[in-house]
DNA sequence: CTGAAAGCGCTTACAG
DNA sequence: CTGAAAGCGCTTACAG
């Protein structure tokens, strides 16, 4: 590719500092990097040259020198089949968070979509843009897995928010998924649902689902209620997924009065299947997501879901992905939902 | 900072590759920046070198070298006042559009959320992290000329997403804000509504929405309606900014059937304060949006809104850019945006 | 506290 | 078609 840049403007480097400031130029490096060893004189001086002449220290050339990019990589991982826009809003608000942490903590951040299928490996890390990458996406496990292990042979660092489960590649931090089913079941017991459905891939390959699933079924029986296998159907991360679902089950012809979904997309796909088959929520169905996406609050009717902490989530990745950059040992952390009631599961709906 | 790495591997050079290769360092730098100036075996044995030991170029290495960081910068500015999660929909949306886009230009991007406050310069340019920037957000746009100016005045390259008027600072592509008003003035007109508000700030503070109520007001009284003044009232961005703004309208106490939203976060806020006053909406008043964000479509009745071609943007915004850093020209565009009708502007709601 | 010098890993005229 | 060499702009031992 050729690009040539059409400004005129001389490149003003840390020479040109050194000429205004009378010193050399390792001492203007001293100065911007913050060095001890500068006097206040010469530190005041090079200070004010640097100013004047609107001078940044080059990335290329500094990052060069010292092997460090002071960058993390954000790739976001989607399933082959979501459309341009598709993009999960529970993974837009958890970059969102990511972008805010990596400012604080200094570091510039590429951000990258990819598809699940690609051949991505460890290219950021390699060519030394990125000193760490940040993994983010709803996803077939099983196949990722591989490539997660591949990353660990490289003795890349990455950090990834999924499940957290033993004897897995790399560190992975994420919701505590099972307390968070807990929640969702809890809740649908205690306002009277006793046959409820789960929508969504409850197996091996999706962990989160699984855990989710898992802690459903156990707050339920607790309470008393068996779930019955019969209500469970697969369902990606998707809108798409969770209408069709969603429609599977009702052609089941079993009855249900309450549904637990995976995430709030599938939730939002569901009750949009529900309308169509002229079921109400609450009062014959209720609903429940998980994620808390911004969007579930605008539901008709509004939806309930398991709320995950994507404000501390953006920071826990980031610190735990410059702690491994360093070195230092990092634990895999998991956060605490929290339920956020809504009328598509409202307690009065059904006497 | 001080940023040990604790890794033992070697890093690979292309001097690794040429030993491996039996041919010159500068040979294989050849071979891996797609010169013709190389012979098909030589190629063929430098593409073996490479793939066995899994080399990749140095990012810092070759940008210092080309002058050239092959980065674009993304750049989100908020309004000061949205907490961590507020980052509004639509430009979340115009962030992946761009993302893509970035990646199919070959080009890796660097993206931050800026406050409008905040003293960003142009810094990432400065310091030769991007070739240029793509500047997105609502806000006030007579406060960000004044630093448009100052990135014009040092040559930075950039392109950004807003009104496109004459006699701007740079390149700006846009939505047709006025078409856009036209369409919703057309469509509301259509429907019978004779009293309609505009809830957004129609100065030159936000020429968005100024240009949005202009099509408006021009589209209604070409279909004989006046738009009475004392209907508009000023909002930011935000449901929070929207749903304070219809408060304002309803206690002025004038009737009005219909509401035209600047945006649609703000047609989403005036929502809730109808509904809390026992409007109907479309039944007592239509509600009209703007961008065409998901939520729209999850609203209760759903939103009819004026979709801006978010898929399209990103790729003109980052052409237009490219352009740009080649010293081509460039020209400031303006995308189409199309109606989309749902039940908040139900036709057959008003008798 | 400061300066001279080496070197990070590339790309690209230059010479052949 | 290929190689030797210069140099991009920094940081950091090393010497003083």
């Amino acid at each position: 590719m050729n690009l040539p840049d059409q400004r005129k403007k001389h490149r003003i480097t840390s020479l040109d500092i050194a000429d205004r400031a009378g010193v050399s130029q390792a001492t203007v490096s001293r100065v911007l990097s913050g060095s001890t060893l500068v006097s206040p004189e010469t530190r005041r001086r090079v200070e004010e040259a640097v100013r004047d002449l609107n001078y940044k220290v080059d990335r290329h050339a500094s990052s060069l020198r010292t092997q460090r990019a002071s960058t993390l990589a954000l790739l976001l991982f989607e399933d082959p089949t979501a459309d341009d826009s598709g993009i999960n809003p529970f993974f837009l608000a958890i970059l969102g968070s990511v972008t805010r942490a990596a400012a604080r903590h200094g570091q510039d951040l590429l951000v990258s979509f990819q598809q699940f299928s690609d051949d991505w490996h460890a290219d950021y890390e390699d060519s030394m843009k990125a000193d760490g990458l940040i993994l983010l996406g709803y996803g077939d496990y099983v196949t990722h897995r591989a490539k997660l292990e591949l990353l660990v042979a490289q003795d890349t660092h990455f950090v990834r928010w999924g499940a957290v489960l033993p004897d897995q590649p790399g560190i992975t931090l994420g919701c505590d998924n099972v307390a968070g089913g807990r929640l969702a079941g809890e809740h649908l017991a205690a306002i009277g649902r006793c046959h409820v459905a789960f929508i969504g891939d409850a197996s091996e390959h999706a962990p989160e689902f699984q855990a989710r699933h898992t802690g459903f079924v156990e707050a339920m029986a607790e309470a008393g209620v068996e779930v019955d296998p019969a209500l469970q159907v697969d369902a990606e991360s998707t809108e798409e997924s969770g209408y069709a679902a969603a429609q599977v089950l009702l052609a089941r012809g079993l009855p249900f009065d309450g549904i637990f979904a995976a995430c709030d997309t599938i939730a939002l796909g569901a009750m949009r299947a529900l309308r169509e088959h002229g079921l109400r929520v609450p009062d014959d169905v209720a609903v429940v997501g998980f994620d808390g996406i911004p969007i579930a609050a605008y539901a008709t009717p509004p939806l309930t879901t398991v709320a995950q902490n994507t404000a501390a989530a953006g920071e826990r990745l980031v610190g735990a992905l410059m702690a491994q950059i360093r070195g230092q040992p990092v634990e895999q952390v998991m956060l605490a939902p929290s339920l956020i009631v809504r009328d598509s599961s409202h307690p009065q709906a059904k006497a």
